[in-house]
DNA sequence: ATATTTTGCTTGACAGATTTAGCAAGCGCT
DNA sequence: AGCGCTTGCTAAATCTGTCAAGCAAAATAT
C-alpha cells in the first residue's frame, strides 16, 4: 500500500521511458551528456546539480520538488518562517538602506552582548 | 527601487553577523569548515551544495527558498512568493518577540533623531 | 548475411566543491 | 614590551560531478 522509496535513478529512467526517449535524445534536448544521464539513472551520482535535475523535470514533465526530495536535498517548506517574517516586515514598514544597515548592526550588537 | 539583488556571500555574511557568530562558531555548529564558509561569503563558490545552504539556513533562521534563489538554483513554484516584501525580514532572520520589540523601538529612536 | 547506425554504458581526464593545514593581523592580559 | 588565544583568510590536497571518447550488443538497413 505504501509505495517504496524510489531511487532518483529509477525515477528518472521511468520518466524518460514514459516519454519514450533515448539517452541521446535527452542529451540533444537538455545538453546533458548521455554518459552522465546513464550514471544518473544508475544512482552513481551522489549530489547531482539542481540545475540538471530542473532541466530533466521540465523535459519529462515531473515535479521538481519531488525530484529534489528523491535526490536527498532538503525541499523548501516556507510555511511558518515566512509568515513570521512577513509579520515583522509589516511592523517595521519601509526602510531606507541606511536604516536597514543600522538595524542589522544593532541587532548583532544585542546578540553578541547577550551570549557571553 | 527597493532592493537590488544581493549576492549569496553578502547575504550569508549579514546573516552570520546578525547572529553575532564567528566563522569558527558556525563551523562548530554546522560541521562546515570555516575556510569554506569564508569562500562562500566572498562569493568564490559558484554552486554550493544545497545541503550546506540548508544547514546555514537552519542555523541563521533565514529562508531556504530565498537562499537557494540567491545561489542561482531554480526554486519550486509554490516557494516563489514575493520575496521583495520579505527581503529585509529574511535578512534579519528569526527574531524572538523581545528582540522584535527592541528593534522596533530602536527604529523609532533612529527616526525621531533624524527627523531633527 | 553483413555493413551501418543506434543504444546503453564505462573509462580517463578535467573542473570545481570541500577540507586540512597554515598564515598574519588583532585583542585581552600581565 | 611580551604571550596566548581568536579572527578571517588562503594554498595545497582530496574528493566528486561532468564530459568527451570509445566500446560491445542490439537494432536497422542494404
Amino acid at each position: 500500500m505504501v509505495k517504496q522509496k524510489q531511487s532518483v535513478g529509477e525515477f528518472l529512467r521511468r520518466a524518460r521511458q514514459v516519454k519514450g526517449m533515448t539517452l541521446r535524445a535527452v542529451e540533444r534536448e537538455t545538453q546533458i551528456s548521455n554518459a552522465y544521464l546513464s550514471q544518473l539513472e544508475s544512482d552513481k551520482i551522489g549530489q547531482p546539480s539542481p540545475l540538471k535535475l530542473h532541466k530533466l523535470c521540465e523535459l519529462y514533465g515531473v515535479s521538481y520538488s519531488v525530484l529534489m526530495g528523491l535526490a536527498g536535498y532538503p525541499v523548501p517548506d516556507h510555511s511558518l518562517i515566512d509568515l513570521k517574517q512577513v509579520g515583522l516586515a509589516a511592523r517595521l514598514g519601509a526602510l531606507t538602506g541606511e536604516e536597514e544597515t543600522e538595524l542589522v548592526e544593532y541587532l548583532a550588537f544585542l546578540r553578541s552582548r547577550r551570549r557571553r
